[in-house]
DNA sequence: TGAAAACCTACTAGCTTGATAGAGATAATA
DNA sequence: TATTATCTCTATCAAGCTAGTAGGTTTTCA
């Protein structure tokens, strides 16, 4: 399950994405049009911000904005920051990559391996589809295959 | 990330499934041999007995075996037994479906479209491998195409 | 100067994880 | 029958995480 920041922070970035190009969009806004407690959306637009992602403007008449192209913010990247690594296990990770302790080898493990299809899957989805992808409705279909298995 | 009991369960499961027919196998030998601690393995054997997946013998010479054939004991459930539900919004899982708080429209909503996509994914390969296909290693590919999305 | 907004930091209740502890029940065997 | 090895059951606990709440500071606009 991911967690309800998460899922916050998804739809305050599907409402930032949504509004008019050039138009912000304040927190208590989204927060009453999204029932989001208010101080608890403030947090994760602030952390959206720190990441890149949004880009605000204080004082009055202030609000958020998106600061890189909905179409390059992929549910990866923000599951990442606010639930942690995707990888059902630590050695499956790439970007915080960590060996099982107690793990004698990762090649002959098990469970890694069957994991390891399984996260595949999912990432991979997750890594290709956007938040512009989501707004658009855009068909799974169109994912392009990736054919890049090298950097896995 | 699963958590370090269902990584435990994982091993006692492929543990006593490799065992030669018929013999058993304690779970201060399980313990030993793979580095988990003695006492808290005995409350995942105890589930997994509970659940219907292994059989124990009480007393001397005593020890678990397993109850299902391997290759009916999928990844999911064990998973599912340990962790909960795999799926990433409780609107998405079938065995304890729950509606998202404040969810206005689950037909319309983006993040649930998305998340359904990668869930779906990584089930159908959790469900469709089993202990015994991690403990010969049949090959991935060998997994038959699930025609049935009714029951979605 | 006042209002409205983002920004920052601290705190907290309740839950979950990953165990540890100790006693009881049962079965083989000496 | 006593011993011993094993499973079984229940309670407890420290640490960390989740989902916020709280209260202030800074910035900007009118």
């Amino acid at each position: 399950m991911i967690s309800n920041k998460a899922k916050y922070a998804f739809r305050a970035l599907l409402a930032v994405a949504a509004a008019p190009a050039g138009e912000s969009l304040t927190s208590a806004e989204i927060a009453r049009r999204h029932s989001i407690p208010h101080k608890f959306l403030e947090q994760i637009l602030l952390d959206l911000k720190k990441a890149g992602i949004l880009e605000s403007r204080r004082g009055k008449s202030g609000g958020y904005i998106m600061l890189r192209p909905a179409d390059t913010v992929s549910f990866a990247e923000v599951l990442r920051l606010f639930d942690g690594p995707l990888a059902p296990l630590p050695c499956l990770s790439r970007q915080s990559y960590r060996p099982c302790e107690d793990c004698i080898s990762e090649a002959q493990c098990e469970i890694r391996r069957e994991f390891a299809r399984a996260h595949e899957a999912s990432r991979r989805i997750l890594e290709a589809r956007t938040i512009a992808d989501a707004l658009n409705g855009r068909p799974f279909e169109a994912i392009p295959a990736e054919r890049s298995r090298a950097a896995s």
